[in-house]
DNA sequence: GTGTTATAGTTTAAACATAAAGGAATTATA
DNA sequence: TATAATTCCTTTATGTTTAAACTATAACAC
């Protein structure tokens, strides 16, 4: 009969906990870079992926939250401002009048096309430290992760009981 | 003379671009279940990291501020409401009178004894769509980019001048 | 039709983040 | 010792996020 009481390995460094703790960082230092980008350009990061998803016929608002993986009410002051700057309207879906639809502007079609492929370059470059097969591996090893955390685990479930 | 302007792959889906975006939308998954397991103690993410950090002795701000990727402004708020709930103190440092020391109480290192073995368990669970091997592998791919991105880019110090 | 339920979006308050500015203490330099 | 530069932390204003409550519209059940 064993004495060892604590789980082995319930406070101390696993490759698990190794392996977020750095997937946390390197999305601090990426969101930092980004930021800095955009700066220049005025837009914060929500707002520039706002623009991203809007396009000029219009997309629902909760159509672009549940793609940033938000809530709608999140997105509501981001709009707001976005429309302020002139880069998207919001125009009422004549199909659902609960719906409004978030089109992007002449100006904000504009503005993506200036900034979205030097932002692409950029993610690129920050990823040199890896080989094209290491960046491939790396997709394929977070599609997996991804894709099982989409699926919440037993305990997740059973939890709401 | 080639009449391609473009650059061919600066608007479209590339391995890094989808390997950065898988990690963001996994940072995001892991952060709304992190949040939801540490609602049920009256605790946020960026309060249970520094609870995380302080130590009974005590940890000058910036030590942790710095090991946490933001600025000192942000800690002074979230310390604040980690204080008004007896979770720590300030302290002076007697050695330099410009720095405060944040010190882990007692009834701070019985919420920590209670939820961090849990915390990493529950990472642990959330990672196990992987082998043992993937988790690994995961892990050096992550580090060396994140080693990577210590060391700004050329064109990231050149920006500058 | 009427009542129930679900969905789309906004509003509000509290917490957090960022950037810029400022105060206090320390260190470096002359 | 005087002055300048730096460091540590806080404060302020603006923007973002979360959770909860709310309005309006739609879909469904009876």
């Amino acid at each position: 009969m064993s004495v060892i009481t604590d789980r082995p390995t319930s406070d101390q460094a696993s490759p698990e906990l190794e392996a977020y703790a750095l997937l946390r960082q390197i999305n601090s230092m990426m969101e930092m870079y980004n930021r800095y980008d955009l700066r220049s350009e005025d837009l914060t990061i929500p707002q520039f992926m706002i623009l991203n998803y809007a396009t000029a016929e219009g997309v629902p608002l909760s159509e672009i939250s549940m793609r940033m993986l938000c809530d709608n009410s999140n997105l509501t002051g981001i709009v707001d401002r976005l429309i302020s700057k002139g880069f998207v309207e919001r125009r009422p879906d004549p199909q659902d009048r609960r719906v409004s639809l978030i089109c992007l502007t002449g100006a904000g079609a504009d503005k993506l096309r200036r900034i979205k492929p030097r932002h692409h370059a950029h993610v690129r470059r920050r990823m040199r430290s890896l080989s094209q097969d290491q960046v491939s591996e790396l997709r394929n090893l977070l599609q997996q992760l991804f894709q099982g955390l989409q699926i919440p685990a037993v305990d997740d479930e059973a939890r709401e009981a």
